[in-house]
DNA sequence: AATGAATGAGAGTTCATTCAT
DNA sequence: AATGAATGAACTCTCATTCAT
């Protein structure tokens, strides 16, 4: 799926302006001129490389679910044990107040839209369904380790998981206090374990 | 508390009108013209009414928030006992596919407002506190009733709660399957149960 | 031409409104509602008196013009002498840093109208022979008297004169300084004298 | 003082668009779009190149007042003696029937706003400096040829000749006859000797 | 006689998109 | 490959005017 081998760097450069931007502004007060502003190029370029708007932001939220998946991915499979890895999986969702609220701010903007919009909607299942297959391993390994109850059935725990994440760190983004981040991790690290202990 | 000598009543259609416009067509395609043909009046009285989009918008919210408070704390507070009160709590916030689906919608386009814009933002603060406020009202009761954890602290439990409520709510909503519903408040539900239990 | 007895006036109440509107706000900026403020009635009483905007703007022009021309006739005729009518035409012409702001600024804007649209030059002109009358009747008198130059025509020397007071106000209205008023109108009455003397 | 890097030219076309729009319709009735339509450009041009359209306004009475101060100027500096300069002064400040109607209709809309508005108000006090400096130079050389009053002062005559040239061309306007141009002229030129002489 | 709710045409402005250079 | 001038559709907002009460 590499369209354009050459300027691979340069859609990159400028999917991370977007990113910029419309967590500073917001899905209303972000425009081609404002993500070209942060890109350091003119505005015709982002259309060259894009096609239009929608379409950077379209592969804005690909790009960045991706790479949240698979930063996930790698920290939950560095640990052998369940519980590291349950550790690694929050650590990893939960890398600080900068991050998260750049990340959730854009994140929101996006699950407005694909509540509406199925292009947004599939590609927002994509994470799902990355976040449950990281679940399951998680769940699935502590059951065999016997720290995880043997009742619980992969396919209806592995949502929740991503919920309790997800809830958390909304309640956490609308209180706009840095100091409560490590609170809300650990209130969410508990919640999850009390979800899945035997 | 009479702020407004225009009709309350169209007031209040005018911003039911909103909510599904909003619902609907989502933030960036509600426009002033959109809401006044939900509405059926014509596009000068929204302006009449409100003074301003952002104002209809604003308010919205502040209704939208208060209406939903008031349910889930009326359908609380008939039951006696701290299982009844959060069954009835957990029932109250997730009506059923359609509404649940309009609501989120709209909510999700707010939040990411919230996110950035202190107004909105304060707004859901208040929302916030309330959903805390019955949370800790069944909390305390289950704790001296004897089901609930003692250990439990009522403030750093009671958004956790609702982050459970809202995250299930989103996952729901992104899979767009009305059968699922039922399903994910049993999740949901079953969730905030093990997050309570002795 | 009395059309409405009765609310006679009401008409002249919001006359004067719409004068100290126009003056305060300026053309662009004035709107019934305004005009209605400023005369302490509905906006709907403007438009039950006058019919539309364009008709109050219209009998402002008549009634400011009436209101001066009488004025000046007044304190003309209360003096004996030309010398004595001169000093007070422009007495009268320069009554004080406030009323001549204001009325000159409503009269620049209907200047400025009056420069294209007929209705408008017709109340100006109108008001414009009533002023060449004024300064004809001084001349004339100041040339039986001797003062003034025999070889000066009324019907051509009458004119400049009013240039000469309007040019002077309108230059002390752009210094837009109160302590300047005396000047200008000194120096307005030395060249009218200069113009007219023998 | 290169401020545009946007095509200069285009800049003043559309400027003197304005201008004709302006003095064709008044300031009530000129919009954007008749702006954009005079100058043979889409709406969306007129804001590119000004911002607003107060922008394109306040630099128009800039580049008018500007324009006009150094054509009369350069004609008073082509004539050597005073006489022959006041004569240049006058038949720069009368050009003909076309030029100074679109011109006067234009300046009394600007002087009406600067009776009201600082930034217009400070850009024809700049224009009346300029006058006042051409006054006062006809002025001192004329009294040192003897042929003007030594007793005159120039800070308080110099208004007082402009003030005379506006006067009579604004009742030149408003009597709206081509014929009587020539004599409004005259007179003006007539009244300005008067006040100068010996 | 008086009100002000309602209307909708039209204003200024924004901005994605196009395209000549 | 890159620019930014140009376009015009669509937005929010204003306001003269109408009209039921």
């Amino acid at each position: 799926m590499v369209r354009y081998k050459k300027s691979e760097e340069k859609r990159k450069q400028i999917l991370f302006a977007a990113f910029q931007a419309l967590s500073e502004l917001g899905y209303d007060s972000v425009t081609l001129q404002t993500i070209a502003d942060h890109a350091e190029v003119s505005k015709g370029v982002v259309h060259y490389y894009f096609g239009s708007k929608e379409a950077v932001l379209v592969e804005l939220l690909e790009w960045l679910t991706a790479k949240i998946s698979a930063k996930e991915q790698a920290a939950v499979q560095e640990q052998p044990t369940a519980a590291g890895k349950l550790k690694a999986y929050i650590d990893s969702a939960f890398p600080g107040p900068a991050k998260n609220r750049s990340f959730y701010r854009v994140y929101l903007d996006f699950l407005a839209r694909a509540s509406r919009i199925p292009v947004y909607r599939e590609i927002n299942q994509r994470f799902y369904d990355n976040c449950a297959r990281i679940s399951t391993e998680v769940l699935t390994l502590g059951q065999k380790e016997g720290i995880f109850a043997k009742a619980l059935i992969p396919d209806t725990t592995a949502p929740v998981i991503r919920a309790i994440i997800d809830g958390c760190l909304i309640q956490w983004l609308m209180k706009d206090d840095d100091e409560l981040h490590a609170a809300y991790k650990e209130s969410c690290y508990e919640a999850v374990m009390k979800v899945l202990r035997v």
